[in-house]
DNA sequence: AATACAACGTTATAACGTTGCATTTAATCG
DNA sequence: CGATTAAATGCAACGTTATAACGTTGTATT
């Protein structure tokens, strides 16, 4: 069915087949990087695993903590910036703009733009891929005679479960 | 024509019959809080208008700069981000989170999530509306039964005016 | 060993945003 | 009108996010 691949996936998808534990998400970015030669350091894994474990959109001095305590090599603030840019570049992590974190890509394999939804509530940020809505912006684009590099769509609001919870 | 509503516009469009300079801008916005009961004061319309003369995302130290400048009134950080917090509330502004800066609406008599193409090159934000693709993002949302409050869409590029005139 | 280069470390500082509390201004009411 | 109260603003200090500038380390190459 062709129509499926243009329609919205995430990784609750049931037709997504990779595994997800963190351990399997860095070793599949071990394998492009290394497919690309881009260096994936112990430092940018580090970081990553990080990120992976998390579970949720991260702060870059979250992330400098975090490593203190994880391995008692402190590091400051511009090692961790360049670290998430070179993730970034890689297509291996997302910048979140409207919170100032960082979030792991589900699927760092395909070369998509994603579409976030943020629960204010939980903090949790749910990634999507849709490119039905990439043409659109694309279409709207067109019209202006602009240019596109780069798409940032970001979806506040409360998710399913918090909804479930009663919250707000 | 109906579909015409549904089509994507800016104030670039044609059909588009409103006045655009920064005191119309203005005049309309005391209207339409005046309608609602809400306070624009001197302060918060001297920032709308600072925001309509700058023609381009402005942040919100640059406008505590040019409060100084414009009537030698020194304010500090936490006014301006206050009368910015107002003026967001009542759809008259609007937060570039890819910039941290801020842009005023154009078109806050209607309720609506503004779609923004960036320009990297020489920093203008064209404003477009764009109702399939609140649409779309509505549909994704409910696809995951996610209650949206607030859509962030950002596009970064070059701007027609960029290319045109043989930027990168 | 000399060279080259990418990644990383370190200090300081820029840029962005908020808290808490005092003061002023403006709407409301006896 | 003056008194009462709520909203807006002023201000100092602080917190958070990001980058500049410069130095060091490690590795590969010749």
């Amino acid at each position: 069915m062709a129509l499926l691949s243009t329609k919205p996936r995430a990784c609750t998808d049931p037709n997504c087949r990779r595994q997800h534990a963190p351990a399997e998400r860095v070793a599949l970015a071990m394998s492009l990087c290394d497919a690309r030669g881009a260096q994936l350091t112990k430092l940018r894994r580090k970081i990553l695993e990080l990120l992976w474990e998390s579970g949720r959109p991260t702060g870059a001095y979250e992330l400098v903590e975090a490593l203190k305590l994880k391995d008692s090599r402190p590091v400051g603030p511009p090692t961790v910036y360049r670290a998430l840019e070179f993730l970034i570049s890689q297509g291996l992590v997302s910048k979140i703009e409207s919170r100032n974190a960082y979030i792991p890509c589900a699927h760092p394999e395909r070369r998509h733009d994603c579409l976030f939804f943020i629960c204010s509530n939980c903090g949790a940020a749910i990634e999507l891929e849709d490119q039905r809505l990439e043409g659109l912006i694309s279409k709207d684009a067109a019209l202006i005679g602009f240019r596109a590099t780069r798409r940032v769509v970001e979806v506040e609001g409360t998710c399913a479960r918090c909804i479930a919870a009663g919250a707000a």
